[in-house]
DNA sequence: GACTTCAATGTTAACGATCACATTTCATCA
DNA sequence: TGATGAAATGTGATCGTTAACATTGAAGTC
């Protein structure tokens, strides 16, 4: 920087002045000075930059595994909205642990960034400690709790659960089943169960000896499916907690002859590709995934230009797919 | 910081080397620095260290498009291997513009990354000037080049398609046919319609009339289909440039009342999940998506650690899956 | 002509860590 | 007993930028 402005003849301050507050400076001095920053190829230090103004241009975030449409989707979101403003994604994962998450957010913060995004609600308390004394910014994503942290942006697995319960009902469904995961450590897997438990029982129905769980994966997915048949039980309809294990019942289905929908509805949950693709193809749930990471950059924009937070929690809702397993269209 | 010091009675210096530097203070008082900085929640300022030591602890990736498979994986392996040693990612995305791939490189490297990971080999002049001046660690991944920038890690795009070309002809296949995708605008499309032709030409088989394009999608993929089959040349077989465009030619077929694999074998590339969930699943190529992230971390470490490059380009071969689409299992 | 005003630019001192070198401490040994 | 050296710690300068305040000069006002 220092040679830019001595080969213009002017301070160090107005090669900054230049670059980051452009009105400041008359428009030849400018001009001159863009021009030597070109010529002698002067990139500016934004690690500099950023110590002396206390503050980066970067937004951590840590989700559970990169390489998972859901996760990749609000990646994209959020990269697509902290771009135009010059912000950087700091991007880092937790494998599905707390714990993990607690010492890469603790390696993280100490870049100073602006805002930290994390996945999900449960926290370990080294993490809410940190946070904590840090001030920053939080923003928590997918679990909608009614008093968060500082910010959470997402859906209600609840209301989705009770959306897909509600639409097999009106497809003269009563003996709905649920097929849980073993394996999703954080609150989707719970609240779900609830959405449907609490759907049940408003309509009125039964839940008992209906709910079985197994590895949250297409093969979990047949197993459990083998299980609920051998328990005995009847049932005419099986909700899963996502459309991976609703893909595996759907396997399990095909092999034992059962034909769907006309003897058994499926319903999965997530919109995974898969879910359109398979044949038949399967009814579900969409979650706004790629707008929970816009949403989650624009707050954090909105956040840094000083703006108040309206809203706590920000529901971003979902939509009903209902496809070839759970209706005769 | 120097509240720490204060309150252990020693200097900012003992501290910072209690952190990075261990072996070099006092075991007692170490211990009394570290007690210290958990009672009073001291997080140590990550950018003014890397300003001093001229040294970031980061690594810039910038991928097309990061809510897409191939790119996630390999994102992930990345993150996976730098992790460890407590580097983290910086995300941005190019949209497959080199042009704003130009953009953003400018802006992420302003924070002095230790390396830069870029996807393909297209790279804008500019990008390239910036990355020579500032002579930090590159690494390209995806398409092998003989010469690349600095260093590469991919795969053969002609040699994978060369290998399926070589199963369809085993299978007794002569008339194979291309679909290529337009809106692809890296080496890829060109490299496995190199391979294509070449395989063909080793085998003293006809390629004229065989190709035609279409948008990458599987829309693309149908449409590209009908078009070969309305242009009344013979084929049996079809090599599709992307998976997507096979599962549309797929689709297709179906709806012609073409029987794959009898009349017709079908061959998708990259091994999209849908290629294995489909019906029937896809014969296709398994790329190192993973891999080549890791490997790329890996590398980056080993060129930090000082170690001189060995190779510059970087094979990790491929995959041949053969599923229901192209032979008679 | 003296006085105000404002735009353009300069000066100084941080931001918070760490490198290089200086100093202290203390056990070891001829 | 004093020399020797290694381990433990301290001092001062510095990384490259920018906030805050200071200065300059020219135009505008009465």
């Amino acid at each position: 920087m220092s040679d830019v402005a001595r080969q213009v003849g002017v301070s160090t301050m107005t090669v900054s002045r230049a670059l980051s507050q452009p009105q400041n400076v008359a428009p030849e001095t400018r001009e001159r000075i863009l021009q030597a920053i070109g010529t002698q190829g002067y990139v500016p230090n934004g690690v500099a930059g950023s110590l002396r103004a206390r503050r980066g241009r970067g937004v951590v975030c840590i989700v559970p595994h990169i390489a998972n449409s859901v996760f990749s989707d609000t990646l994209q979101g959020l990269n697509d909205a902290l771009r135009p403003a010059s912000m950087h994604v700091m991007l880092g994962t937790s494998g599905y642990s707390s714990m993990e998450e607690a010492q890469v957010l603790e390696e993280f913060v100490r870049m100073r960034p602006e805002a930290v995004v994390l996945w999900g609600t449960r926290r370990h308390p080294k993490s809410r400690a940190l946070l904590r004394r840090l001030g920053v910014c939080v923003i928590e994503l997918f679990d909608l709790v009614p008093d968060p942290f500082d910010q959470v942006i997402g859906f209600s697995n609840e209301l989705a659960m009770r959306a897909l319960v509600d639409h097999l009902r009106s497809y003269g469904r009563r003996r709905i089943a649920f097929v849980g995961s073993t394996n999703e450590r954080d609150m989707s897997n719970t609240q779900r169960a609830d959405g449907w438990r609490i759907a049940l029982r408003h309509a009125g129905l039964a839940s008992d000896g209906l709910i079985v769980e197994a590895d949250g994966t297409t093969v979990g997915g047949e197993q459990a499916f083998r299980q609920l048949v051998a328990s005995g039980v009847e049932f005419d309809a099986v909700c899963c907690v996502n459309d991976l294990m609703a893909v595996g019942v759907l396997i399990e289905c095909r092999r034992m002859g059962i034909t769907v929908p006309q003897q058994l509805s499926v319903c999965g949950f997530g919109d995974n590709p898969l879910a359109q693709a398979f044949d038949p193809p399967l009814s579900t749930v969409r979650l706004p995934r790629y707008a929970i990471g816009k949403v989650a950059g624009e707050q954090v924009l909105q956040r840094m230009a000083g703006e108040s937070v309206l809203q706590r929690t920000i529901d971003l809702g979902f939509e009903l797919i209902v496809r070839a397993t759970s209706a005769v269209l």
